[in-house]
RNA sequence: GCCCGGGUGGUGGAACUGGUAGACACGCAGGACUUAAAAUCCUGUGGCCAUUGCGGCCGUGCGGGUUCAAUUCCCGCCCCGGGUACCA
């Protein structure tokens, strides 16, 4: 073998190491640029092929950008804190620090041996203390700050103490809790207790009672992200709603910052969609019922409903409160208290995975007492039913049967009445949810369309004091505390029950050692069990630990100016490097760490710690890799195996063979014997090619269906470059595909017709250094122009075919010409950079080829002076002919209609119209 | 249900703003080299018909439409993948 790739990728890999090749510093006579992967989660079970396929995109581009003369920023980190370290930790005893140190030294491992372009110098790793007293900081910072809705940012919190202080917070727009309303005098009467109490609901980061995602199993509250279907992500474990006492950060403070940045950053339509989606913004009213008959004359007296169709209202023909409504109790008529109560034992004891189980029934219980309806003074039946959710809007409706379909199932099943006020339904069949039509039975909407009825019921409303306008968000606060050991510890004490934060030179607040990684008897967190953990003073300390998102929401400012131990980011790195120019990642991180790290990013923006509001300008989802499994076919009741070809004639069970001892489709019988002692003695019935051929199917790449591949045994058997190209190869970057083997073979022989170009029969350099051909130029600036624009619009499959061809073609003029070979190695070094360095060296090309500036297409090179024009008749492509490049129009359609081949094919039929597309068609219709 | 993607040979996929559909590669078939195999190289390879040579017809999920020309644009449907789901 002449190609000797493991010889040649050990060697560079260490020439890189030794060289520092990958180095990089704030340079201001260069132009940055930051590419950034989004960190992994070091897992026990290493990395498998899919992983890499984002990090080898943004390693071509990192490297053709370096080409291009820019200061490439390309780190690579650890997202270390979790619970698989920790659950592994609770099993066997194992502090989760040494299984992730030995889970990242694998990583390592392997992430070397693909040949990747990081700067090891700038590693962050989350569970490390001088990274994690960031973290802790930014949280400090976020609970001395509160959202001014005024200016729209954040502010100090000495800002609003001195607003209490004057005014109490009568006069304060804010983004906050429930609070009540207070003057100056009462303010300055209140205990320090009382007044931190009051603070609480303004922080951005606050300690509240809040309904959250209880998971039994993992012993630990998590966020919504964290949440799908009733279950969480991480293992798969039910999730119960349950009121507790969490903190929390105030994301939905930028709700609508961070829809706006959606428009000023180049991500794909799909992902700004789900942000849009989850963020869930809606413009609507609030709008105040009266309660006829209330006990009380003054407060609770009336239901507030939140509607994004206030021009329906006059369609309200009945009014439903969530079972969890503070006013349930209230309101309820005696007479009723019986039903109502039954019902709401009923609904309350549901989890939330029930509720959604039983998505569509639809139950609910009339309460005996009636509102009235704003305008017409009608009595509407207020209802409790679970199809109203308590933490939306105002957890209460005003029912439009006849314009909303949940409204409309309820209404018929419970027979209340249905008015329909925006024609254009057919209320027989069903709602009329569209915002089309004209408002009839409406008094003074009558006649309007919905956008302009909606704007006038808002104005009335606001005129008679019940109303006003109002966007609701579907975004939640964050949870920030979860019950577990591994993770960062707050930097939070408590005196008095209140939680003070310590101060930003006691960080970091290092994670101490306990005895035992299980809640403790009284049922508080794991580091419940830590000796002395308290401040200097004796306060107790907070014994939750921050979440995944916590370390992972500004690791990318880190990567700026990662041994900083006075501050998070210098302003001048800061201001060097700014954002993330291109950043690559898997979608599956749209509504947690994407929103959690916009959000920390506009917050350290407002408050002047970085100098870009967004974080990543570009960025782009690779698609998942899936398994590729195959299959031998038992013949059922024997230990007879029968190839795929044969299957049907036979009654068989398909069993899960392992991938690796397969090889396009075909069984490598001796392995399979001792793959499992169970197939030691097998038995085939072969096809007649004496092979044993396995069916395949494509599933999650899992160990438990023996589908997973290794990077390291594909880079065993042919190396990192061919992984690397086959890899890309495999399809577009954003699209999931399965990992299959069978292609890989064409690329490395790529690879060694490339070796071959350099060299002669005996494996000895054999360069030729004359000027080259214009044959040989032609075929190298094509590729250039072609290689650069694929690399310019991330098409990475087709930049390797372009390769493919080029080479073949060089190769059919048996080109060894030294410039040309030059120009195609630094093309190529991006994609392959082993073997290019290899040959960079072989071309007698002093360093590293990394430092190679990129060929310039030279469009002299590639025009055509003659173009084969295809001749269509009646768009029907029939024969090729050739016409000099600067003929016009004109001239073609004079000699098309001489050509002998195209009379042939006209048979005398009059020519009604030919059509000459210059340099592409010829298009005669007859 | 709603919102995004996407359906092209046996397979992965290519096709610039409407302009030669199937590049490149795998696989397969045949051949050269070899005692043989591997490796390498050459030829063919969307389907159907014709095959003595020319060739002809069909074909990008399905049905319509616009156009000289449609994988590409428009309308209606089917299927697959992802997100989200009583969010008023």
């Amino acid at each position: 073998m002449e190609y000797k790739f493991a010889e040649i990728e050990a060697k560079w890999q260490k020439y890189w190491d030794k060289n520092q090749t990958f180095r990089v510093s704030e340079d201001p006579g260069k132009p940055k640029f930051y590419v950034l992967d989004m960190f992994p989660y070091p897992s026990g079970a290493g990395l498998h092929v899919g992983h890499p396929l984002g990090y080898i995109a943004s390693d071509i581009y990192s490297r053709y950008k370096r080409h291009k003369g820019f200061n490439v920023l390309h780190p690579m980190g650890y997202d270390a804190f979790g619970l698989p370290a920790e659950q592994y930790a609770i099993q066997t005893g194992q502090h989760p620090a040494i299984t992730t140190e030995n889970n990242i030294s694998r990583y390592r491992e392997q992430m070397d041996k693909i040949g990747f372009c990081y700067d090891w110098s700038r590693e962050v790793r989350t569970c490390d203390p001088g990274y994690y007293k960031w973290t802790q900081w930014v949280f400090i910072r976020l609970f001395r700050h509160w959202f001014s809705k005024e200016t729209g940012k954040a502010e100090p919190i000495e800002t609003l103490i001195e607003e209490f202080e004057r005014y109490g917070n009568t006069r304060v727009n804010a983004a906050s809790g429930k609070c009540p309303r207070f003057g100056a005098t009462e303010w300055m009467a209140m205990s320090e207790k009382e007044q931190q109490l009051i603070l609480l609901n303004y922080r951005l980061a606050y300690y509240a009672d809040s309904m959250v995602n209880w998971c039994p199993a993992l012993g630990t509250v998590l966020a919504n992200d964290e949440v799908k279907d009733g279950f969480s992500i991480r293992g798969g474990h039910p999730v119960e709603q349950k009121v507790m006492k969490q903190w929390l950060l105030r994301v939905s403070a930028y709700a609508d910052r961070l829809i706006d940045g959606l428009d000023t950053v180049d991500w794909s339509d799909s992902l700004k969609e789900i942000q849009k989606n989850w963020i869930g913004r809606s413009e609507g009213a609030v709008i105040k019922f009266e309660i006829e008959n209330s006990p009380e004359s003054d407060t609770g007296s009336f239901i507030e409903v939140f509607t994004t169709r206030p021009d329906t209202i006059f369609g309200t023909t009945y009014m439903v409160i969530a079972p969890e409504h503070k006013l349930v109790q209230k309101i309820t008529a005696p007479e009723y208290r019986s039903p109502v109560d039954s019902y709401l034992q009923e609904t309350l004891k549901k989890t939330e995975r029930e509720r959604m189980a039983e998505t569509r029934t639809i139950s609910g219980q009339f309460t005996g007492s009636y509102a009235i309806h704003p305008f017409t003074g009608g009595k509407l039946p207020v209802w409790i039913s679970d199809y109203v959710l308590a933490g939306y809007g105002t957890g209460a409706i005003m029912a439009v049967p006849a314009h909303d379909s949940r409204d409309y199932s309820f209404a018929k099943h419970f027979n209340l009445p249905v008015t329909e006020v925006v024609s254009g339904g057919d209320l027989a069949t069903g709602s009329w949810d569209a915002k089309e039509g004209v408002l009839i039975n409406s008094d003074f909407l009558n006649g309007l369309d919905v956008d302009s009825a909606i704007k006038k019921t808002i104005l009335k409303l606001e005129e008679k004091g019940l109303g006003f306008k109002k966007i609701n968000y579907r975004l939640r606060d964050a949870i920030f505390s979860r019950q577990r050991y591994w993770g960062e510890p707050f930097p939070v004490y408590y005196r008095d029950g209140i939680p003070y934060v310590l101060k930003e030179e006691e960080l970091p607040l290092v994670l101490p050692e306990v005895d035992s990684y299980l809640p403790t008897e009284k049922g508080e967190p794991p580091l419940g069990r830590a000796k002395d953990w308290k401040t200097a003073e004796g306060y107790p300390l907070e014994l939750s630990t921050m979440p995944g998102f916590a370390g992972s929401s500004a690791y990318y400012i880190r990567y700026m100016d990662p041994n900083n131990d006075n501050e998070l980011v210098s302003a001048e790195a800061n201001r060097y490097w700014r954002s993330v120019d291109l950043y690559i990642g898997g979608t599956e991180h749209a509504t947690g760490h994407l929103i959690y790290s916009r959000f920390w990013n506009k917050f350290l923006y407002d408050t002047e710690v970085v100098c870009e509001d967004e974080p990543f300008r570009k960025l782009i989802n690779q698609g998942m890799i899936q398994g590729r499994s195959n299959f031998v076919y038992r013949i059922i009741n024997t230990s007879k195996y029968v190839s795929h070809g044969l299957k049907d004639n036979y009654e068989v069970t398909p069993i899960h063979v392992d991938v690796n001892i397969v090889h396009n489709d075909i069984l490598d019988i001796d392995r399979f014997r001792k793959w499992n002692p169970e197939y030691s003695k097998a038995e085939f019935i072969l096809e007649d090619d004496g092979t044993y051929r396995c069916g395949y199917a494509i599933e999650k790449m899992s160990k438990s269906l023996y589908n997973v591949v290794n990077p390291d045994d594909i880079i065993e058997q042919y190396g990192a470059d061919t992984l690397r190209l086959y890899e890309m190869f495999l399809g577009p970057l954003e699209q999931s595909k399965p990992w299959d083997t069978n292609g890989i073979d064409g690329v490395h022989k790529f690879l060694r017709r490339l070796w071959k170009l350099f060299h002669n029969e005996k494996n000895q350099p054999d360069l030729s250094y004359g000027d080259p051909s214009s044959d040989e130029l032609r075929i190298i600036h094509k590729t250039i122009r072609k290689i650069q624009e694929d690399i310019e619009k991330f098409s990475f499959n087709t930049s390797v075919s372009a390769f493919m061809i080029c080479v073949n073609e060089l190769t059919a003029l048996k080109c060894n010409n030294r410039r040309i070979l030059s120009d195609l190695v630094v093309l190529l070094s991006p994609f392959a950079p082993h073997i290019s360095e290899e040959l960079w060296e072989i071309l007698g090309k002093e360093g590293s080829v990394s430092n190679a500036g990129y060929p310039e297409h030279d469009p002299r090179f590639t025009v055509e002076n003659i173009i084969q024009y295809p001749v269509s008749i009646n768009g029907k492509t029939r024969l090729k002919v050739e016409f000099p490049a600067d003929s016009d129009s004109e001239e073609i359609e004079n000699e098309i209609i001489k050509n002998n081949a195209v009379l042939k094919y006209l048979k005398g039929s009059p020519v009604k119209r030919i059509i000459v597309v210059k340099g592409r068609i010829i298009n005669i219709v007859v």
